[in-house]
DNA sequence: ACCTGCATGTAACAGGTTACATGATTCG
DNA sequence: CGAATCATGTAACCTGTTACATGCAGGT
């Protein structure tokens, strides 16, 4: 229940067309709730269809046409709804801890290549988040309607040093012990 | 495509029913990849059919009665497999930041308690995870084959100390200011 | 007229969640 | 015997993913 929160905050920052809200998806929005265009459009007709967003009126609503939408205040009030009510952090799910405690059973070969890469991958994303830190939050204007973006870019920057710092940490001691229980 | 690993790992490191893996799920394995039992006999009728899993004989296939499944070699094999092969991190998708970034928008009225609950939760989780590493791995005892499944409970420690640390800090720069954007 | 790119969709499927159903065992 | 608990499962639904379909606009 989260791409429908994410969709009505995107276009109450901004009416737009899917295409529009499909392109923040993969760059701002998409760095903490990522969406493809088909989820987009099927959302976006459910909340046309529920009254919290309508389309704005362009004439033609043919197929290949622009159909941009904007937040109706009962879209607006749900969303104030949501970010209020409590609820649970979702518990971890990922698939590296998972294949390292695989490995610990069928063996490493292999691993540490993919280890590798993961952390180039980290480490780049890290560099943008910080790129994008000093391009939009330098430190002399610190605007308090800027606080909240700040702290959610503040906690991709941390995120991403986690993982840099816990896959060197795990490479460091990975090579060269024989690392216990082989294909038995 | 992760589960029917998690599983054969899970049963790998030990032969179990059913239920016996629902519980396992609820406490080590689960701390990094959660399942339901629902999933977990869907999934262990899908291992068996596939030909990587079989269960152990016990007369009884009925209802009610207790079902213990083994690894065959071509379970072991295919997580050897999946293992070793490359696999893209997926994107984050965290409720949490996609709350602030509506708060933004809507105003933060209501969230600052279920920050405060999700510190505290996350402090809880914490304190658990250094529990179990001060139990299971001591800094005397430093065998090789504890490394991985050490390396594993380390992301899970460093990870809930960036959640406590993040939302400490978030919560200090939050109650004063009004953070523009209220419902207007 | 044709091709490429833009824009909006449909369809089928996979994985995860929630609610419920059924049989066996144990304990009062 | 009845209730609680253990154990295995079914069904419906929601979300997310992948592949494909359709219409329009602009360039050559």
């Amino acid at each position: 229940m989260s791409l429908p929160h994410a969709i009505l905050t995107a276009l109450l920052e901004k009416p737009s067309s899917g295409l529009e809200l499909t392109r923040r998806f993969d760059k701002s929005i998409g760095y903490f709730w990522s969406a493809t265009h088909q989820q987009i459009y099927r959302e976006l007709g459910k909340l046309e269809g529920e009254g919290l967003i309508r389309a704005l009126p362009a004439e033609q609503p043919a197929r290949g046409q622009k159909k941009s939408y904007e937040v109706l205040p009962a879209g607006r009030a749900e969303l104030a709804r949501w970010t209020a009510a409590a609820q649970d952090p979702k518990p971890l799910r990922d698939t590296l801890l998972l294949r390292l405690r695989a490995a610990a059973v069928v063996g490493t070969a292999g691993l540490e290549a993919d280890l590798r890469r993961h952390l180039e991958l980290h480490r780049r994303q890290l560099a943008e988040y910080e790129e994008i830190e000093r391009r939009d939050f330098p430190p002399e204007r610190n605007a308090p309607e800027d606080r909240l973006r700040h702290l959610v870019l503040r906690a991709g920057i941390d995120l991403e040093t986690f993982w840099t710092q816990w896959l060197s940490h795990a490479l460091a001691e990975f090579p060269e012990p024989p690392a216990g229980g082989e294909t038995d």
